[in-house]
RNA sequence: CGGAGCGGACCAGGUGAUCGUCGGCUUCUUUAACUGUCCCGAGCUUCGGUUCGGGGGAAGAAAGAGCGGGAGGAAAGUCCGAGCUCCAAAGGACAGAAUGCCGGUUAAUGGCCGGUGGGGGCGACCCCGAGGAAAGUGCCACAGAGAAUGAACCGCCUUGGCCAAUCACAUACCCACCGAGCAGCCUUCGGCUCUCGGCGGACUACGGGGUUGCACAAGGUAAGGGUGAAAAGGCGAGGUAAGAGCUCACCGGGUCGGCGGUAACGUCGAUCGCUAGGCAAACCCCAUUCGGAGCAAGACGAAAUAGGGAGGCGUUCGAGGGCGGUCCGCCCGAGCCUCCGGGUAGCGUCGCUCGAGGCGUGCGGUAACGCGCGUCCUAGAUGAAUGAUCACCACCCGCAUCCCGGCAACGGGUGCGGGAACAGGACUCGGCUUACGGUCCCUCCGACCU
RNA sequence: GCGGGAGUAACUCAGUGGUAGAGUGCAACCUUGCCAAGGUUGACGUCGAGAGUUCGAAUCUCUUCUCCCGCU
């Protein structure tokens, strides 16, 4: 029964477990990651090392970034809760072994919910692929530069 | 009813459902791998301890459950002022910066309140960095005669010069007329000539006088013109050759005194060579205030550790540092600086929310504000928490013309669609400024009706 | 969060109270058989915005907007 429970509120909710938390963590995505570019965010994707890592999640870590560009305090958060609902309601659209960072561009305050989830939807094939891209590239990734 | 005083006060959509987020409490479940603690046994020991194994217990921790909380009037800009923290203490001088009518208020301010003065508006009301220009330095372009130890371009006036023009007057000459004559001539009436007097006219000359003119000279003048943002108190009268504070009245200004006011200042009176422009948001002077940095302050802990080589300076005659404007003074002080080649970490906890706190109420004060009483606890995140979806209600706009009222404009209902501002805590307060949706109240002006 | 700086022509910059300038670029013309270079001429500005001081503000003062840099 608790397992259950467990798995259940999983798929919908969003712990600090499936977050990035640090500026290094968000750095090596954007340093090493392969990019999927959409209308209004440029996405990150970056499969966490296989070997080892135990105690790592068995689910996608996200992480947001809305630079000043886009728009003032409120609607930069606004812009961050709505990317985060989207991942929350539906977490199939990422893979589950990859540390993922969505970066916002000009206008992506504009949308709501929707258009955020429908965007990420027509997205998914290009994440999955840019994963698979990048493990036959390097088996290794670069666990140990950190 | 319309416009205004950008005068004051208030609100910042609500309710429910599902999922989600942050931290708090409960100690209600679960876990026993982690940390710490207690007990037992064994080993080592410098007898202080320490390592390994087993167990108890449930403190921390993790996951779950339950309970009750979770952005603003500007949270913003960071323009001021404080608390708090560190710099040994926060000392002196200079430099630098800020403020600048007066009084009050406050922890403090450059804020706020009240008053004074000035400006704007018919008014309600609003705006003002508003000390000093005979301490000194500087600037005032262009134009204009002159722009600051006061100036003469035009004009006005006086005197002189040169002539010229003109006017009036008087005298002489001339002409005409009238009268007189003891003068002369002609044939009478009478006429002519001459002389004298009167009146009128014309013209020239000289004389003096007036007026006007002059690329003239010497002076007087600051009324007027023109230039300019600004021209040496304003305006009127007297006065004068023309003028002028030269004199006078009024206004303004300076000084002195009385009165009112805590004061800024106001008011009254006397007095005056009214003679000295403006700019200090130009330097500056005067008065007052200010030590510097800022929660990335700072404290504790975890992890890691290492120190070496070369050169220079120095050990109480003191290198270097605290000290981040400079100097003095004070303090620390045996290491410090440069180069070479390396290592580690960029983490956690505290600071961190009870405070010059909010709300209500009474009293004092014109007010800002203060004092008393009661009551409440109301975010503490750190890639950073309040969201998403749906439904209903309330507000605004548009469309439909389906229904009702009405001749109509239109109003009400119904349905559909859309909108709902500015904007997110980052140590905390007090202000200021800026952005912005709406509601209500007060006051003023205008129009209409009674 | 704190501290500091900048904004002038299309671009890079001068201008520190008195008519807004230089270089590059742009346009036209000359030169050349053509191009480049060269020469002549011309256009180009809400001095980031709004108030204030002043006779007069790009310049001085205040407010505001945008951008840049530094501090762990």
């Amino acid at each position: 029964m608790p397992a259950a429970r467990a798995a259940g509120l999983s798929v919908c909710g969003f712990p600090r477990t499936e977050r990035l938390l640090r500026r290094g963590q968000y750095l090596r995505v954007q340093n090493g990651g392969r990019r999927v570019h959409t209308a209004h965010f440029v996405i990150l994707v970056l499969p966490r090392g296989v070997q080892g890592d135990a105690q790592g999640p068995a689910t996608a870590r996200i992480g947001v970034t809305v630079g000043k560009r886009v728009g003032n305090a409120v609607r930069r958060n606004r812009v961050k809760r709505v990317v985060r609902e989207v991942y929350r309601t539906s977490k199939t659209l990422f893979p589950t072994d990859c540390d993922v960072v969505l970066v916002a561009r000009l206008g992506a305050d504009r949308l709501d919910y929707g258009a955020v989830k429908a965007e990420v939807e027509r997205a998914r094939d290009a994440i999955f692929e840019a994963r698979t891209k990048a493990l036959a590239r390097d088996p290794r990734p670069p666990q140990s530069s950190l």
